[in-house]
DNA sequence: GGTGAAACGTAGGCCGT
DNA sequence: ACGGCCTACGTTTCACC
């Protein structure tokens, strides 16, 4: 390549209203236009154009119902560290297909250390872990080394 | 203790309905209740009283805007293994209280294995975990072992 | 669970700074 | 370029069926 594949502007300018906006959005992302003007100091229809402008600047990248995981049937959260045998660029895009396709991999991170993945696993029970771990990572060719972390509590959890 | 502390309901006896209305709301934080009540077949006024009953019921947590971290000014982020050297409750409750100050911490989660904790850190640069590393970490009494795996990517993250 | 109507919020044109 | 005002339009919300 000739020159960086992308150089994005990496902090867009954004002044003291625009963080109370994200701030406030990040607390609430359902609060009314209205009230989130109110909170803010500004007019309903300059808040709104803000909020426009930080949405399609990409700052804002959605809306999401925070759900809780035991009651909708999530009782077993792991962290699994996941080592390949190949470090092509093959082996790397077959696995994250495959980790794109499964429904039980919440997060999966590409970390620095002696294994390449750092998975975040939600699944209803033990058993329902056993089985993406036996018939997901452990069918996976790519595969070489699986170290799981139960989660037994997150006495902090801010994920977005 | 004389009975499990906390015997609560795991799974609220949620409708292939409820599901589709999570499934949505998930997706899309700030979908119009109309457009919500279309998609999952309902009139508008039984969609409201549904997603109505679901944050009462604690299964809908809250809502949130979802921000591009590199746009707003974090540019490094970490999952940090932290060992402790007591395995008191009183270490236990020091780290945590510890980690809720600090606010390069997205994430505590007490895990299994060889260390007891997982730590999600962000920050600014690598300059600003350096600091968070030496002074904060560092400086606690009953931290023991600390492993740290820079993310260098993440193919996919569906963090509510 | 659905209907309807009043209360409320949104979104965009317009003007002033 | 950005904030405030106004208003037509859409959405939420509630009593009632």
């Amino acid at each position: 390549m000739r020159f960086m594949p992308e150089i994005v502007q990496l902090m867009t300018d954004l002044d003291g209203i625009d963080e109370k906006i994200l701030q406030e959005l990040s607390r609430d992302g359902r609060i009314s236009n209205l009230a989130l003007a109110d909170r803010v100091g500004l007019s309903p229809s300059a808040c709104l154009r803000r909020v426009a402008a930080l949405e399609k600047a990409g700052v804002i990248k959605g809306y999401r119902a925070v759900l809780s995981p035991e009651k909708t049937g999530v009782g077993f959260t792991a962290y699994v560290m996941v080592g390949l045998n190949a470090h092509t660029k093959q082996a790397q895009e077959a696995f994250e297909r495959a980790m794109s396709h499964a429904p039980e991999v919440r997060e999966c991170h590409n970390i620095t250390g002696n294994v390449e993945y750092l998975l975040r696993i939600e699944a209803a029970d033990l058993a329902a872990y056993k089985h993406f771990h036996t018939e997901v990572l452990g069918t996976l060719p790519q595969v070489n080394a699986i170290t799981s972390y139960v989660v037994m509590g997150s006495p902090k959890d801010e994920r977005a």
